[in-house]
DNA sequence: GTCTATAAATCGATAGAC
DNA sequence: GTCTATCGATTTATAGAC
């Protein structure tokens, strides 16, 4: 390994914040996850966290960012690998189960949400990701629509309203009670988008 | 009036400090509305909340039941009123409206419930507050069902588990961007329902 | 850029008087 | 049961040294 250069080094250093925050986040919140935490776990002081990100509000938000990115990318890889709608189906079933199922991304978001909601700009910026997961899902829902031979009673944009909203609420159902089951999740997906299981 | 009797004056404090923490939390949110400013707010001190609950989180565990009944009871007497499938369609559609519309309701049972969650005891009894509402609206569901002449695919418990998450998920994204419609949640409803809008 | 030390403020909860 | 006073524990964020 060459040495680092300076930028490097502190893109390093920012790298290994981010992960360690991601992981502290996700296992134990938003509140509870101090900011000294995150630099103690990761082998930093509470300077190097203050020197790579605003506050702590900024630094889970680029956690969060980074985690919709890698849930979005697992999605669109399973999906592409898949040519039937029942393949593409069962893709998302297999997707729910791990993402909305684990119940830590969900309630993270929520308890984010809940706190950032009460700054405007914050606000905005969550508004921002999530009409931008809106317009993917329904880009997405759209391309599956395109291949049915009977079309759905209900919009794109609707149906993807509806099944990303399903899997908050489930995702949040599940972070209390893990018996909670999703499969109402793929079923009523299933019978928005064909009209019938 | 007559004079009142000590358990009923205590009855009256508890009732005006649940009353006042049920404006706050609503308002601000569980971790921003300090036990200090319900006290203040009501009118009575920090101690006197204490002689009443037992802590913060009980305190809003009861502030939120009183509002799950009191939302619980506004649905069922505007069912109760409607004797076509479609009136009681409506009926929830306005229900809905203003439960999951204001944006206060759903994120208060989200911070707290990311926040209890932590603590088995809490969550359990959260747990069951949710099993609770899922056996009455299986039951609602289960009711509409009956009516119908064509069987819905998917059964009355499914159906109220979607309807519930969906209007928990809807209620998140409206906490964030209120321009969100919920318009997909009647309509998947009476999709999920009778096959078609 | 990173670390140490500290400021500054908040809040939950309790003790003891009345 | 209610109030006053206070403890104790955290935490965010910054100032300044290296």
């Amino acid at each position: 390994m060459a040495r680092l250069s300076r930028p490097e080094s502190q893109a390093v250093t920012r790298e290994r914040l981010l992960q360690t925050a991601k992981t502290l986040f996700l296992r134990d919140g938003y509140h509870p996850t101090s900011i000294e935490k995150v630099a103690d776990a990761a082998g930093y002081s509470k300077g190097a966290v203050y020197s790579n990100f605003r506050n702590k509000d900024e630094l889970c938000m680029a956690v969060l960012d980074a985690i919709r990115r890698e849930e979005a990318d697992a999605l669109l890889a399973a999906l592409a690998q898949e040519r039937t709608l029942d393949g593409r189906i069962d893709a998302l079933q297999r997707w729910a189960d791990q993402r909305i199922g684990d119940g830590q991304w969900t309630p993270l978001e929520m308890e984010f949400s809940a706190h950032a909601r009460r700054d405007p700009v914050l606000r905005d910026m969550l508004a921002e990701r999530n009409a931008t997961m809106m317009r993917a899902s329904t880009a997405l829902i759209a391309l599956q629509i395109s291949d049915l031979e009977h079309k759905p009673e209900m919009s794109a944009a609707a149906i993807a309203s509806a099944t990303v909203a399903l899997g908050i609420g489930l995702g949040f159902q599940r972070s209390i009670d893990p018996a909670i089951s999703i499969k109402p999740f793929i079923d009523t997906y299933r019978t928005l988008l064909t009209g019938c299981l």
